[in-house]
DNA sequence: TTCCTAAATAGGAATAATTCTTATTTAGGA
DNA sequence: TCCTAAATAAGAATTATTCCTATTTAGGAA
């Protein structure tokens, strides 16, 4: 069930509509939980055995240099992808290697109004992401 | 000229005075420029010339886990360091690999009061850490 | 529709960052 | 001064990522 939306995409950054492409596309937009380039190939592979490592990295590279998706820093040395590129945060957990979204319009006016107030010296504010550094508690441990 | 300081910083942490803890921290200390561990064993090779970049690892992550540095998250996939822990935020340049220290005692505490009013559904908030992306104007282009 | 070409891919080698292993050394308490 | 657990050096191993090259392919032109 290939989405029609991810060929809108790729159509519209004017880049070549390939089943490789569309695969990527499709699971790291379906896949919620900042899947690192490894764990994008595994799941690939079910469908689509002969993927390439190198492919998957490459593809990555060129969709973040388009703005499709965004990376993720993280704790460790491994790069993670994020396929919602709407403005929003992330909430790290200390006790794992979970990062989840934090959508909060009212903290990107917050921080949009005192950034363009502040006027840091010699510096022009593009963007800015906040790391929420914590623990889930109990209720929502597992995930 | 080893800073008397760091020797009491080991100690306070209950950490063995070893000639290679006492030099890896003066530099991580004294470089400004969230140096990579590679860039730290270069610096420290000039004068000890036998450290094991092994050590400098193992040494780095020991201050992490101590509180006693910070780690950096970067765009590439080399791990940064930084011997400032006092809450500050970081300003990253999109047209290079340089990081700036930036303190704002009025942006800690807006972010502060926001996170402890706003209560994150199910994720108790421990620390926050602002990446500001962005440029550095033409006066300032060089460091 | 067929042909052509630049771009994309597969597969594997190469590189770079980091961790691991083990024998040796050492800090600091007894 | 001695003893032992902890720290270190050196290099091997591992892991993530990039690079290389021959082959394939998407999509525009004829």
């Amino acid at each position: 069930m290939v989405n029609r939306s991810v060929v809108k995409i790729l159509a519209k950054h004017g880049m070549k509509i390939t089943p490789q492409r569309i695969a990527i596309l499709d699971v790291i937009i379906n896949l919620q939980n900042h899947p690192t380039a490894d764990t994008i190939c595994d799941y690939l592979r079910l469908s689509y055995p002969h993927i390439s490592i190198g492919t998957v990295y490459k593809t990555l590279d060129t969709f973040e240099s388009k703005g499709i998706i965004n990376k993720v820093y993280s704790e460790t040395d491994t790069m993670r992808y994020d396929g919602v590129i709407t403005q929003h945060h992330h909430l790290y957990c200390i006790d794992s290697e979970r990062i989840d979204d934090y959508y909060d319009d009212g903290l990107n006016k917050l921080l949009n109004d005192y950034l363009k107030k502040k006027k840091i010296p010699d510096f022009i504010v593009e963007d800015f992401k906040l790391q929420i550094i914590g623990r889930f508690n109990e209720k929502n441990k597992t995930k």
